[in-house]
DNA sequence: GTCATTCAAGAACGATCGATCAAGTACCCA
DNA sequence: TGGGTACTTGATCGATCGTTCTTGAATGAC
């Protein structure tokens, strides 16, 4: 579970194919639909599992990818990232930070 | 080439196939790749184009998919869009808040 | 011992992806 | 007017997508 967040947070949901998620996992196919039903089921449990990680940045970045790819269009996805930016107070800057630190940008257009 | 920004925009890079652009633009999949190469060469020039635009938020939008989906694995995608931001002054912050409204939640961990 | 049930495993499916290419058409200059 | 050039168009390509289904082995009850 932990090892299918941190596909997707590396290469994003809709860049990241079952066969990815079939290799870092080790579970092979067929269990992961009999367990999860969709690619898309996937992605809600791993929302779960970092709700409740240690890591920030983890956090952050699967947050990332779910607003920006799937929640403008998923009602479930985007309550269920409103939840965990509730309960982990994340700001709009935390997330603008961390979206540029993960780009490889660290720095934005801030004071001289 | 702005309704082809506009595709991006909405749907994201990944989730962006060729034929939508095709059917956006009205430019058939020959000329496209003539002109532009690939799908990725024609998002460069997507960025080209919201660089010179008035819409804040067309901009703000192609950015965060840019960053998020392109700019962790693609140094030319990411230094486009550093100049994008240091030329128009977009903080985190603007980043964030972006991220958010467009997924619909305008609502972030702020203050009470 | 025997049969039913469960679950892992991956082969196979139609759909769709990004990209290419052959054929057709219009045009321009000599 | 004739010959060649450049562009448009959409059919087609192999690869890969998410998903389903068949197969085979293991387990437990009686």
């Amino acid at each position: 579970m932990d090892a299918a967040a941190e596909v997707f947070r590396q290469r994003g949901y809709a860049a990241t194919s079952v066969d990815n998620l079939v290799e870092a996992t080790g579970v092979h196919r067929g269990s992961l639909y009999g367990a999860f039903g969709s690619k898309h089921g996937l992605f809600m449990r791993a929302l779960d599992a970092v709700d409740t990680t240690r890591d920030p940045a983890s956090r952050l970045d699967l947050a990332l990818i779910g607003l920006l790819e799937l929640a403008p269009g998923d009602p479930h996805v985007r309550e269920r990232i409103a939840g965990v930016l509730e309960a982990h107070d994340i700001t709009e800057e935390q997330l603008g930070r961390r979206l540029l630190t993960r780009a490889g940008l660290p720095r934005s257009g801030g004071p001289t």
